[in-house]
DNA sequence: TCAATATAGGAACGTTCATTCCGTAAATCG
DNA sequence: CGATTTACGGAATGAACGTTCCTATATTGA
C-alpha cells in the first residue's frame, strides 16, 4: 500500500515539531525560510513540496501546536470537571505549559502575528491564530456558563464578561513570561483572578 | 540662535507621530524604511541623518507615544487620585486610547517586538518596549500598595501578585481589541477585575 | 561675498527574503 | 526490465530589505 514514488526521508511529525518552534520563537514573519530549513533539515524543494508555503507551514505547525502543548487550553471543554476546576486547571496548566523549559516560552498562539505587514501575506497566517484565539475565547464562556448553571460560580455576572477578563489574562501571561515574571507569580495571580467568579 | 547649515524642511514632532503609526500598526520589524519614508515624507538621508537608524527612530517613536497616547498607563502615578480611582482610569482610559478609531488599535508597547528574529539588530527594539512594561508593572504595584496603606484595597493579598494580574489583564486587552472584542465589553471586564482587589 | 556646515534628493550598496527550476535518485506498477 | 511517479540537493530567481554614498542646495558666521 505504500505511496508510488520516491519515499520521504523525514518523518512530518519531527518536521512540524521543529517548526513549531521556529515559529513560536520568532513569530511568523521574523521565521525565515533559511532558518526552517536548518531547523527542519529539510532541502527547499522538500518543504514546499510537502507544505506549499510558508503559510502552509505555518498553518500545520500551529494544528500540530494544538495536539500537542497547545491543547493545555482545552481543558475547559472538560465535562467531567467542576467548571470552576476546569478554569483553574486550563489557567495553571497554560501557565505550566507557557514556562515548560522544554519549549520556547510563551504561547505561539498569543504571540504569533498579532501585528504585521499590511501586505496579503500574512494576513492569512494572522486569520489562522486569531480563529484559534475566538476557540478559546468561547470555550472559556462555556465553562463559565456550565459554573453558572452549576451554582459553583456567581450567577450576577455576564459569563461573556467574565470570558473576556480570564481570556485577556491568559493573553497577557505570554508576554509577562517574555518580560521575566516568576511563573510562580502567575500561579498565584491566576488563583486570585479566579476568587472573582 | 538658529543652527548653522541648511535648516531641516520637516517637523520632527510630525515625522515621529507619523513613524509612530506605522510601528503602531506592523510592529517592528515588520515595518519598512520604505513606508516609513513614505508615510514621513523623508529621504532617506534626512531619515539616517536625524535618527541614526531604524532602531534610533523606534525608540524616539516610542518617547512620543508615552508622551502622547500612551501617556494614559501613568495615571496609576496620579497621587491626587484614590489608589483604586487610579487603577481604575488607568484601566478605562488604555482600553478608550487602544479602541480610538484615531489610533491604529491596540498598544504600541504590548505589541511590538515581543517575539523576532535572534539576530542583533532588534533585540534593541525588544527591550525598549520591555522596560517600559516594567515601569508600567512597578506602577500599578506602587499604586495598589498605597491603595492598602490607605484601607482601599485588601490587605490580604500581595500588592506584587496583584499587580501581575491587573498588568496580564492590560496586556491581554491589546490582542482583544484587535481580534474584534468590543471596547463596552472591556470596560465592564475591567470593572469585574478591580472588584476582586 | 566666501568658507564652513548641515540637509535634501536619488541612485546604488550588498544581503536576505520566499519561491521556483533542474537534473538526479529511489520507490511502485505493468 | 522499462515506465511512471515522487522526492531530493543545490543553484538561481526577482523583489525587498536596511543602509550608505554622492551631489546639489540652503543656511550661518566672517
Amino acid at each position: 500500500m505504500a505511496q508510488k514514488g520516491r519515499p520521504r526521508t523525514f518523518v512530518e511529525h519531527e518536521v512540524l515539531d521543529a517548526a513549531m518552534r521556529v515559529f513560536w520563537r520568532h513569530g511568523y514573519e521574523a521565521s525565515s525560510i533559511t532558518e526552517l530549513r536548518a531547523q527542519t533539515g529539510l532541502s527547499a524543494a522538500s518543504l514546499y513540496g510537502a507544505f506549499g508555503s510558508k503559510e502552509g507551514l505555518f498553518e500545520r505547525a500551529i494544528e500540530h501546536y494544538i495536539a500537542g502543548p497547545g491543547g493545555v487550553s482545552e481543558l475547559v471543554g472538560d465535562l467531567t470537571l467542576d467548571p470552576l476546576d476546569a478554569l483553574g486547571q486550563m489557567l495553571h496548566g497554560t501557565i505550566a505549559m507557557q514556562s515548560d523549559p522544554a519549549y520556547p516560552g510563551g504561547c505561539l498562539v498569543a504571540l504569533s502575528a498579532t501585528v504585521g505587514a499590511g501586505g496579503d501575506d500574512d494576513v492569512a497566517a494572522r486569520k489562522t491564530v486569531a480563529a484559534r484565539r475566538a476557540e478559546d475565547r468561547s470555550g472559556i464562556e462555556a465553562c463559565i456558563r456550565r459554573g453558572v448553571d452549576n451554582g459553583a460560580v456567581r450567577a450576577d455576572l455576564d459569563p461573556a464578561i467574565s470570558a473576556i477578563m480570564v481570556h485577556s489574562f491568559v493573553l497577557g501571561v505570554s508576554t509577562q513570561l517574555l518580560d521575566g515574571v516568576p511563573p510562580a507569580a502567575l500561579h498565584t495571580a491566576a488563583d486570585l483572578l479566579l476568587t472573582g467568579l
